[in-house]
RNA sequence: UCCCCGGUAGCUCAGUUGGCAGAGCGGCCGGCUGUUAACCGGCGGGUCGGAGGUUCGAGUCCUCCCCGGGGAGCCA
């Protein structure tokens, strides 16, 4: 007896198969009796008859949703199953059959009500595809950057400085000493590319914004890279080269699951298709004032800016060299204009926002001390960070990429609180 | 922090001018040999978010509070 996935059904057809998963949902037409059965990969619908022995008939008849069970059956092709394939099932055993009904049907429910229950929310059938997807998006980031000659690395999570201003910072109180929840692993990632030349990783953020919005989450997860003896454009050109081959990768490896969240691929290649679209910060402006949004050169995007720009192009757009006053005081200044810096947003398709904030990074102490005291920026905490820049400084860039918004843009849900297992969002902490 | 919408059965919701508390789904029972969130019949199921007020009478009108959702501000 094999034991198989339902993903891999097709490859085992005429066979006698064993599954093992949770029943979804059935349904009786008298003597033939439907169980929709899933097991993390897919669901599959196992057809039960008189034939089978009474036992199972009976369950097919009266086992509770979530039931979980291994069912013994025949595969075979029908077009009356939905993907194509059922199993003609032989005998069911159930492992564990609940005593009260699931919360969670297959007719419609509240937000409120599937966030309280995101813990069991996450076994529905759109929930799992979006999950899947997530997980192509993160090796697809693996296999890039791999390819690439890029060395995986770690930030720490607990730091004493912060990489933004003070205000969006999860405090903690570290053996006495104040510490903080990191925003961001760029500044020890800095240092590592000086290291190892040209770095990367996945790791979470924390962010105590009061942001309540669909593109927002106080704990997300960002793919930070960050290069030696990478300048400007060769940033733009490599993050470019990474999202083209996410969307690839997830179209190649999980077209099933985009087909089931009734996200068209075909849109997705085609956006990513072109060179991607790049303007200053300053056209930017002009471009969005066209759409009619009132916005003043100086004032950072905010969401209808950024969908006006996403609306205008249909393809993924870099907005570059941003005033200096509305970033960071790590950015390098562009040598040919020093009121702005050589940074870029990428404003993804279709109004999901900014995916990617990078820059190329300030690369001489003199500057960097000078933008540290113009941003108000005590030098103490950044005594390491300095260090960098005196002992064979280099022009070096990097960026990072927020995980749940390319997911959100890649599977096309409307809300980020569904491309992560458990979301952290303002006032909410449960499940 | 601000603006808007909402809170009625386990879930999603309806409830007219202030006048008997409702439906669908889920659950349970029954029917149906190809169902596709199956369908058909039957049965149970209520602190109408909380407190106070107006009224002969409040789910419905008023005040305050609590909770949820959407958006803004904020936000590599």
């Amino acid at each position: 007896m094999t034991q198989v996935y339902v993903e891999d059904l097709a490859r085992h057809e005429g066979e006698e198969v064993l599954i093992q998963g949770w029943l979804y949902n059935k349904r009786s037409s008298g003597k033939v009796r439907f169980v929709l059965v899933r097991d993390g990969t897919g669901i599959v619908q196992g057809v039960v008859t008189p034939d089978a022995d009474p036992q199972t008939f009976e369950l097919a008849e009266h086992l509770p949703q979530e039931s979980s069970l291994r069912v013994w059956g025949v595969v075979r092709a029908d077009p009356r199953a939905p993907g194509g394939y059922e199993i003609l099932v032989r005998r069911i055993e159930p492992v564990h059959i609940p005593k009260e009904p699931f919360p969670i049907g297959l007719k419609e429910h509240g937000v409120g009500f599937l966030m309280d229950h995101r813990h069991l929310w996450i076994r529905m059938r759109k929930q799992v595809p979006i999950l899947r997807i997530r997980d192509a998006v993160f090796w697809a980031i693996r296999a890039f950057f791999k390819e690439r000659g890029f060395v995986a690395t770690e930030a720490p999570i607990i730091v004493g400085t912060a990489v933004e201003g003070t205000t969006t910072l999860f405090p903690l109180d570290y053996f006495g000493e104040p510490a903080y929840l990191s925003q961001s692993g760029q500044l020890y990632l800095e240092a590592t590319c000086m290291a190892l030349g040209r770095v990367y990783w996945i790791g979470p953020c924390f962010r105590a914004e009061k942001s309540k919005t669909r593109r927002h989450l106080t704990e997300f997860w960002m793919a930070e890279a960050e290069a030696a003896f990478l300048d400007h454009e060769g940033n733009l050109k490599l993050q470019e080269d990474l999202v083209r081959y996410i969307v690839e990768y997830v179209v190649s490896e999980r077209r099933r699951e985009l087909l089931e969240l009734e996200r068209d691929p075909e849109i997705l290649l085609r956006e990513v298709r072109e060179p991607f679209a790049r303007i200053t910060y300053r056209e930017a402006i002009e471009i969005i004032r066209s759409h009619g949004v009132d916005i003043a050169y100086g004032d950072d995007f905010g969401a209808p800016a950024e969908d006006a720009l996403s609306a205008h192009f249909g393809r993924p757009v870099f907005v570059e060299r941003y005033p200096k006053e509305v970033k960071p005081f790590y950015m390098k200044r562009d040598p040919q204009d020093p009121s702005v810096v050589l940074n870029a947003d990428l404003i993804a398709p279709e109004g999901y926002g900014e995916i990617i904030g990078g820059s190329q990074r300030v690369d001489t102490e003199e500057e960097l001390l000078a933008q540290l005291r113009e941003a108000g920026l005590p030098l103490e905490p950044y005594r390491w960070y300095i260090d960098l820049r005196k002992w064979g400084s280099v022009p070096h860039s990097g960026f990072g990429l927020g995980v749940e918004r390319t997911v959100a843009w890649i599977t096309g849900v409307n809300h980020i609180r569904e491309t992560i297992p458990f979301p952290r969002m303002l006032d909410r902490l449960y499940p």
